[in-house]
DNA sequence: GCCAACGTTGGC
DNA sequence: GCCAACGTTGGC
């Protein structure tokens, strides 16, 4: 089992929107960078466990935990015209972007924002945590998760 | 809204 | 293959 951080702005798609949804499960599209898709092409399998991170938000923070429940599969959405993450040069005979199937494990009571974890001394590796870190799927390591589960409970 | 950091594109 | 220009990310 491999352990995962994804990154979402909540105005588009957030924790809460996670919870309403069928089953609290969603297809985690629109990820168009090489480095991530290859996590998700490749490495992301189901039974994987994800710290789910809001990003551009008030405060940007871990706000909880899902399961992967399908491995990496061709994105539809890049072949949707009318959908925001269109790209004509990826096709059903050679896809080129990839996503996978997450359900909703917790919810924090508490959020762990970016504040709180760079006070943590034993997360000051995280990925993350890195000046410019931009991926927004990041690997994690089990180290790591637990320490950000033990956190939250914490608080 | 600003801007540093980073990824991608395309001319050469 | 280099690299300038450009677009995006994401904290602040």
């Amino acid at each position: 089992m491999k352990y995962w951080l994804l990154k979402t702005e909540p105005e588009s798609f957030s924790i809460q929107d996670l919870q309403k949804a069928p089953n609290q499960t969603t297809y985690w599209d629109g990820v168009r960078n090489y480095q991530a898709r290859n996590f998700l092409r490749d490495e992301i399998k189901p039974g994987d466990r994800v710290l789910f991170y809001h990003s551009n938000a008030d405060p940007p923070a871990i706000v909880g935990t899902a399961k992967v429940v399908k491995g990496g599969y061709p994105d539809h959405t890049a072949w949707d015209k009318k959908n925001h993450h269109y790209d004509p040069a990826s096709t059903k005979e050679s896809p080129r972007w990839y996503m996978v199937d997450i359900q909703l494990d917790q919810i924090f009571d508490s959020p762990l924002s970016l504040d709180d974890l760079k006070k943590v001394k034993s997360l000051a590796k995280m990925e993350l945590l890195r000046k410019g870190s931009r991926l927004s799927v990041q690997p994690v390591t089990a180290e790591e998760f637990e320490v950000v589960l033990e956190q939250a409970g914490a608080k």
